[in-house]
DNA sequence: GTCTCTACTGTGAACGTGCACAGTCCACCA
DNA sequence: TGGTGGACTGTGCACGTTCACAGTAGAGAC
C-alpha cells in the first residue's frame, strides 16, 4: 500500500517515462511506442494525445532502455587510426568531422569521437567496438594497410573509409574525392596556359592521393603529347618543408621549368619559398598549382591555384554510406568531383 | 520444453551476457557483477574464476543495460557552441579535443562531439542534454554570454569551461592557462631585450584573452616605468587579415614603434607581413611578440616568438574536473601557466 | 445475423545489468 | 555451547523500452 509511496517521490524527480506519458495521454505504452516509432497503426486522436502529452511532460526517450531492447548502440564512431599529427593539423580534417557530426545529428544519432594513434589506445578500443557498443564507423585513416580495417570486418561491424583505402582486398564502403581527375585539371589548366616543361612534387605512394594524383600528372601530359620526363618528378611527404626541398632539387636539375604541379598545398607553400629564393617570380616564370584549397592556400603569395575537394560533401556522404550499411545495405564506393580553384599562382 | 531451443540459438549468435560469465565460472551474477565493480567482498577463488570466464568468453559489459540500472549515461560531451568557424581552424584546437578524448578514454567513457553552432542543432541537442543522455558536457566557447551554461545549469548537468567565460556570474567550473601572466612575460622579454616603444594588437575585448592579454601588457609597461600610450593599443579579431590593418595602422600613427606584442599568432602574421611591406626589419626595427604558438608561428619568416598554452593539460584538468564534478564534488576553477617560447621575430 | 477483414489497442515478456537484501559459512570469543 | 561479527554469495526486483501477440470494435459482404 503505502511502499509505492517511495517510489513515486522518487519518480517525480527523475525524466518522465514512456508510461508516464501513457498515463497522461490515457493510452498504452504500446501505442506511445507506436507514435514514437513513425505512428503506423495509431489512430489521429491517440496520436494528438501522445504528442501532446510528450510536450506537456517534456518526455524524451531512454536510449539506453531502447539500446538493450533493440540490441542497437544508436551511435556512431569517428574513428582516427593515425598518429593525428599530418591528418589532425589539416583543417579540412575539421570540415570532415563536423560534416559528420552535423550529418549524424540529422537523424539523432550521436557521433563517439576515437583516436587509436596508439597500440595502447587501439587495445582499449577493440573490446569497445567487438561488443557493438556503436552501430557503425567513420573510418579515418591514410595509410596503407590499416590494421583496423580486418578488425572492423571480423567484428561484423559496418564501417566507410574516408579515401580509397591502400593495400585492401575484398570489398569495402569507401568515399573519396576524385583525386585522379583533380590533377589531370590542374595539369590541363597548366599547360593551356601555355606551360610546357612541368614538374610536380608527388605525395607519399603510400597514402591515399599519392599514387592518383601523380597518375593524373602523367595521363595529362601524354594527352598533350608532352613527352614523360622522369627528372621533372619528385616526391615529398605532403609537409611544408619537404616540399621546399624537392622545389629546390627540382629547380638543381631542371632549369628550365616553366610550372609545378604540387600534391598539397602544405608542400606547394615550400615550393613558393624556394622559388622565391632562386629569384624567381611566380607565376611569371614558374606557374604554381596546388592541391587541397587548405587555409594555407591563400595565406601565401601569391594565393595558390589549387584543387578544392569537396569535404562537406564526402562527410555527407560517408554518412549516407554508413546508415545504409547499418540498414542492412551492401558496401558501396563514391567518388565525387573535385573543384578547380583559380587564384594567382597558375 | 523445446521452447527454449529458439532463445538458445539466438544467445549464440549474440555476445556473452554477465550470465554466461556467471555460469562459467560457477558463480552467481551477483559475483560476476562485484568482480566488474572492483571485486570487493569477493574471495580471490572467485574473482579468478570470474576473470577467467570473462576472458575465455571475451565478455564486455553491455553499457545500456548498465546505463538503464544506473541512471547513468556513462559519456560525455564536447560541445561547440560556436559558429565553428574561428575555433574550429585553431589547430590548438585539435590538441585539446584529442587531448579530452584520450583523457576520457583512460576512464572508458566515450566522448560525443556535439556542434551546436546553429538555431537548428541547439534545438536538438537541448532535450538531449535535458534528458541527461551525457553525464557531463566540456564546453568550448569563446563568446560572451553564453546561452549554454543557463541551460546546463537548469538541466543540473555537470559542465567545465574552456576558458573563463566572460559576462556570468555565480559559480561554475573552468580551465584556463593564465593569459594575463603570459602577456606580461612576454611584454617583458620586449622590454628587457631593449625595446621601449612597445605598442600591442589586443584581441576582441568580448573574447577570453582578449581584456587579459590586453591588460598584461598595459601592468608590465607600467611596471617598469613606461606610460601607456593609447595611441599604440589596436585591436583587431584574431584574424590574419586584422593584424595586417591594425600594423599597417600603427606604422602609420606612430613610426618610431620598436616593439609590438599581437594578442594572436594569426595576427602577428599579418602584422610581418605590414612590417615587410613598410620595408622594415624583424626583429631589428621592430620586435614582434604572438601568442599561441600556433603553426603558424613556425612557417612565418623570421619564426615567432610566441606564447605557448597548456592545451594538453587543459585539456587533462578538464577532464579531471569534469569527472570530480560527476562523483558530487564542487565546481573549480584551474588556471595553467604558459610558457615562452623564443624564435627569432623578439 | 454472422462472418471476415481491417484498423487499432493493450499486455506480457524480454533486453542485461546493478543494487539491496537475505542468506550462508566460518572464525573467534565469552 | 551459544552467540556475534565479518567475509562472502545468491536472488529478486527494477531500470524504460520494443516487439510479438492477442484482443476489440466497427465496417462491409454475403
Amino acid at each position: 500500500m503505502t511502499d509505492t509511496a517511495p517510489r513515486r517521490r522518487a519518480r517525480a524527480q527523475r525524466p518522465p517515462t514512456i508510461i508516464d506519458v501513457a498515463e497522461h495521454a490515457g493510452v498504452s505504452r504500446g501505442t506511445v511506442s507506436r507514435v514514437l516509432q513513425g505512428g503506423h497503426n495509431v489512430s489521429p486522436a491517440a496520436r494528438e494525445a501522445v504528442d501532446a502529452a510528450i510536450r506537456k511532460l517534456g518526455y524524451v526517450v531512454n536510449r539506453a532502455a531502447r539500446s538493450l531492447v533493440t540490441q542497437r548502440a544508436g551511435s556512431v564512431a569517428f574513428l582516427l587510426s593515425e598518429t593525428q599529427d599530418r591528418l589532425f593539423a589539416d583543417p579540412n580534417f575539421t570540415t570532415l568531422l563536423t560534416g559528420c557530426t552535423t550529418a549524424l545529428g540529422e537523424h539523432d544519432i550521436p557521433l563517439i569521437l576515437i583516436t587509436a594513434g596508439t597500440d595502447a589506445e587501439r587495445r582499449r578500443i577493440l573490446p569497445f567496438l567487438s561488443a557493438h557498443h556503436v552501430d557503425g564507423v567513420l573510418l579515418i585513416s591514410s595509410h596503407r594497410g590499416n590494421p583496423m580495417i580486418e578488425h572492423l570486418r571480423r567484428a561484423n561491424l559496418p564501417f566507410v573509409c574516408c579515401g580509397k583505402p591502400l593495400g585492401e582486398r575484398g570489398t569495402l564502403s569507401y568515399v573519396a574525392s576524385d583525386d585522379l581527375e583533380g590533377a589531370r585539371t590542374m595539369v590541363r589548366h597548366l599547360i593551356e596556359s601555355g606551360r610546357r616543361r612541368v614538374a610536380t612534387i608527388a605525395g607519399p605512394q603510400d597514402m591515399p592521393g599519392g599514387l592518383e594524383r601523380l597518375q593524373g600528372y602523367r595521363e595529362m601530359l601524354a594527352e598533350h603529347g608532352i613527352a614523360y620526363d622522369k627528372r621533372l618528378v619528385t616526391t615529398g611527404d605532403y609537409s611544408r618543408a619537404s616540399g621546399e626541398a624537392c622545389m629546390q632539387q627540382l629547380l638543381a636539375t631542371a632549369k628550365d621549368i616553366d610550372a609545378v604541379f604540387v600534391a598539397s598545398d602544405l608542400m606547394a607553400d615550400g615550393a613558393l619559398a624556394a622559388i622565391e629564393r632562386a629569384g624567381l617570380r611566380v607565376p611569371d616564370d614558374i606557374a604554381v598549382g596546388g592541391f587541397d584549397d587548405s587555409p594555407a592556400a591563400t595565406a601565401v603569395h601569391p594565393p595558390l591555384t589549387t584543387i578544392r575537394q569537396p569535404w562537406s560533401r564526402i562527410s555527407e556522404m560517408m554518412v549516407r554510406q554508413l546508415l545504409a550499411q547499418i540498414a542492412g545495405e551492401g558496401p558501396a564506393t563514391v567518388i565525387l568531383p573535385t573543384e578547380l580553384v583559380v587564384r594567382e599562382s597558375a
